[in-house]
DNA sequence: TGTAAAATAGTAATGATTCCTATTTTACTC
DNA sequence: GAGTAAAATAGGAATCATTACTATTTTACA
């Protein structure tokens, strides 16, 4: 199946490489819809699975139950915070040796990595946090 | 919200500890059934968030969009396998040392660490694969 | 222009997980 | 051992992200 030109695609990539944070699909849509108003969350979904199929841009499964989108596809970490759910991202030099290190100790074919950090950012720990249930 | 005995919540914990791969809460399921017929799956979910919630057991969320549950809740990586979807153990001595880097990286606070490998696991890779459709 | 493959919009379906409620079980007191 | 309030359960309904379906439109190319 070759690939046509499609123009929801091209504003849906552009879109992408414009964003430093890591979209939803959800955000995505409501976001080119300003500029498209017809096109549909299914057409949305399509080019981004597309789009990440072809290595155009990296699927982030981070645990909140909603797939995020990174049009930055070099190898790299990313920090979720629990307070404001924000997905940025976190360069560290030992990525590749740990990668190394997994294909020395492990018997199979490693292709790729995914590691997530999780705690507060910056922001979230300046701000007083509402603990009134957490020992309920 | 004091937590009492349950037969049921004792069942998915023990089977859950008796499994070195890290079963869905379908599979949980399942099995618990066997000897627990009457047992419902929300009771499963319940049970397995709660578990989760006070550190007893992990979720890991592998990116194949089901929650995995890990009774051994120490810090160590994963490995998925994307032939036939097995996850797991592979402990690497450098994860603390990532984390040591992130930390000192990072402006936030850095709570806890998600690192999962992906490609074929040692069974898969010995088996010949399908590969019609890649190309298309 | 003509045409076949690919893409779209809109909507229905799927499937994992959570929520709801009447009933049962637990833990504790007398 | 009975009485009781809180917690847990079974079973089913609801939610919500994502995928599948289909009639129509767009693209690429002769």
């Amino acid at each position: 199946m070759t690939v046509k030109y499609s123009r929801q695609r091209q504003v849906i990539y552009d879109f992408l490489m414009s964003r430093k944070d890591h979209p939803t699909a959800d955000v995505v849509y409501r976001n080119v819809r300003q500029e498209h108003p017809n096109i549909s969350l299914g057409t949305v979904y399509r080019n981004l699975t597309l789009l990440a199929d072809r290595g155009a841009i990296q699927r982030l499964q981070v645990g909140d139950g909603v797939d995020h989108f990174d049009a930055d596809v070099s190898q790299h970490c990313h920090f979720v915070c629990s307070g404001c759910g924000s997905v940025t991202d976190l360069q560290l030099d030992c990525l590749k040796d740990m990668l190394a290190d997994a294909r020395r100790k492990f018997s199979g074919r490693i292709e790729r990595q995914s590691t997530c950090f999780y705690g507060l950012c910056g922001n979230c720990l300046g701000k007083s946090v509402d603990i009134s249930e957490e020992n309920a």
